[in-house]
RNA sequence: GCACUCAUAGCUCAGCUGGAUAGAGCAUCGGUUUGCGGUACCGAAGGUCACAGGUUCGAAUCCUGUUGAGUGUACCA
């Protein structure tokens, strides 16, 4: 329910009424129980241009509000803000609609548009760690968010599959399997063994980069050893998509490589742009108020990530017909994306009218502030983190003398997992956070427990009850005025956190949801004894929307729910 | 040097386009149980929103400066 679009418009026919020609400011939520549901605090800022007092303002436009509706009353408090009551009869209405649809009442967008998320990435030569937590989760409710909205959503998995790198490790994995099948089971070993090999045996060096050259050049043994090693350290990584409940698969796999070819056309496009400049010895694009060039051919005649990416930029506004393009990577790479981004506007790579933008999230502190390191040791493997995850949540299940084995499985990893996601997705993508372990396996507080415990609290009351709920909601005190309301909000969080592509916002209104449930489930009882069918009927129904709210928060997070925990 | 980001309670963090007495969680202290699931609820305590100016009816939020931190600064991705 567009609650906010509703009440706007009610504020600006209450502005044509009262001859005030002017757009109204958005109304907000009421920061205080005392100040009604909503609040308008549009009639201060008129004050200067109308020439009249804020007060006087505010009540032409009261005199001038339509009552017979969503709004029951409207007073005037302080300078000027206009506090709103909302009907309860509207909004039981609203909230009985929005429990027997399957979108909760949602629209699709009337427009919808092609978005292009490009997330996860991982390097195929390395171990997925902690660092890729971030892209890959807050990347995937982003895509979530926008196909639940409406949007097309194409998922884009631009692993890392084409560089030096990849001669040493097939070289290795060569020597390997002449002793037998290699795992590959351990990522970072297996790179730490090769790079071994190549500091201390010279043959094995030469080997190494000569196979960098047939594998580029379409050798077709060293492109199978190489296809070979891609296949398996994807697997690896699909193995986390699959514990994290990520909805990455391999279609959306569109790697480095697959851009290769296209890459000295990208060049020469650029030539023919006449964007293009020589500058010791490399091929560059030099942008305006910017000393740093961006390179597209270096010295040597390679080529460098900025040209893989504009070409990745073309394809995916020419072939994918993508509006809008999301990068969900690091914020420091935020000035090789706007480079990137202005040199394909520039050469007419993606059109004037396609949106991109780069989704930037802040760096993993440890606990003494100093980035997390990714190298030589102290890196913590996502894997390690996620089990780790998992059996905490496992020793935290009561009764489990009451489940199989395989049920408890299920259920520890539901916590679990949850638990990490919810961690990291609850805050501002944009700024630092500290990594530690005891928030990320927490199970208290403002955690996903909390609302998967909330949860498995109506499904029990629901279970109790075992019958279908009839008859009418009923909003019977300022409690259930403030829960409809918030559940109603639902939609317009969802737009904003689309618009921001921030999913704390999400968190954060779960959080006040089920925190709140929980005080109407604490004062307000449901099936005890004394209560009228009436109202035990008007209350199943309000838990029960609240449950299915959570459900559909949390499903856009990625993050499953539980009926018993 | 230049550029970008940031600074809010003991700790970890919210605070949306400027609005009323700046909010959570954790930790600390106290209360609630013949419980529809206590992994809960209620309460107390905890703040010069880094500092100094400015803009205006009104600033944690916008602007300028200072201090401190993080990041990026051409042939790695």
């Amino acid at each position: 329910m567009k609650l906010k679009s509703k009440l706007n418009a009610l504020i600006q026919d209450a502005f044509n009424q009262a001859n005030i020609d002017q757009t109204p400011l958005s109304v907000s939520e009421a920061t205080k129980p005392e100040f009604g549901d909503y609040q308008f605090n549009g009639a201060m800022a008129l004050a200067k241009s109308l020439g009249k007092n804020p007060r006087a303002i505010a009540t032409d436009i009261i005199n001038a509000l339509d009552f017979s509706s969503l709004i029951r009353k409207a007073e005037i408090a302080g300078p000027g803000f206009i506090n709103l009551w909302l009907n309860p009869l509207v909004l039981a209405d609203f909230c009985e609609e929005a429990r027997g649809d399957a979108r909760l009442g949602i629209a699709l967008r009337t427009t919808p548009q092609t978005v292009v998320v490009d997330y996860s990435g991982p390097n195929m030569a390395k171990q997925m760690h902690v660092g890729h937590l971030r892209s890959t989760i807050i990347g995937d409710s982003l895509a979530n968010l926008l196909d639940f909205l409406g949007d097309t959503v194409i998922r884009q998995n631009h692993i890392g599959d084409w560089g030096t790198q990849f001669g040493m490790l097939v070289a290795y994995l060569e020597e390997q399997q002449s002793d037998g099948d290699v795992s590959l089971k351990d990522l970072e070993v297996f790179y730490r063994d090769a790079k071994k090999r190549f500091d201390v045996d010279a043959n094995f060096a030469d080997k190494a980069r000569e196979y960098v050259v047939k594998i580029q050049g379409g050798d077709t043994h060293c492109l199978g050893l190489w296809q070979q090693f891609i296949d398996r350290s994807l697997g690896h990584c699909e193995e986390v998509y699959t514990k994290l409940n990520v909805k990455l698969s391999r279609e959306d796999v569109r790697a480095e490589s697959f851009y290769n070819d296209d890459l000295s056309q990208v060049v020469s496009d650029l030539d023919k742009a006449t964007l293009l400049s020589e500058s010791k010895g490399a091929k560059c694009v030099f942008l305006e108020n910017d000393e740093i060039p961006v390179i597209v051919q270096k010295g040597d005649g390679g080529y460098l990530y900025a040209t893989t990416d504009l070409s990745a930029l073309r394809f995916r506004a020419k072939n994918l017909e993508a509006d809008r393009i999301c990068y969900v990577v690091d914020a420091r790479q935020s000035h090789h994306f706007k480079q990137v981004f202005k040199v394909a506007k520039n050469a007419h790579f993606v059109g004037t009218d396609v949106f991109l933008e780069h989704i930037g999230f802040g760096t993993m502190m440890d606990k003494a502030g100093k980035p997390f390191k990714t190298r030589d040791g102290g890196t913590v493997k996502l894997v390690d983190l996620l089990d780790e995850a998992v059996n905490k949540a496992h020793e935290s299940i009561r009764n489990k003398e009451d489940y199989s084995l395989e049920a408890l499985e299920i259920k520890a990893k539901i916590i679990g997992i949850g638990a990490v996601k919810y961690a990291d997705l609850s805050m501002n993508r944009e700024s630092n956070y500290i990594f530690s372990w005891e928030k990320m396996l927490s199970l208290e507080g403002n955690t996903s427990v909390y609302m998967l415990y909330a949860y498995a609290r109506i499904q029990s009351i629901l279970r109790k009850h075992n019958a279908k709920i009839e008859g009418k909601m009923r909003i019977s005190d300022a409690l259930e005025q403030h829960l409809s309301v918030t559940l109603l909000r639902f939609e317009d969080i969802l737009q904003r956190a689309s618009v921001d592509a921030s999913p704390h916002q999400i968190t954060s209104y779960l959080y006040e949801l089920a925190s709140l449930f929980m005080r109407f489930y604490e004062q307000n009882p449901i099936l005890k004894e004394g209560v009228d069918e009436e109202t035990k009927m008007s209350r199943l129904a309000l838990a029960d929307l609240t449950a299915k709210t959570i459900k559909q928060g949390l499903d856009i997070l990625g993050i499953e729910v539980v009926n018993q925990l």
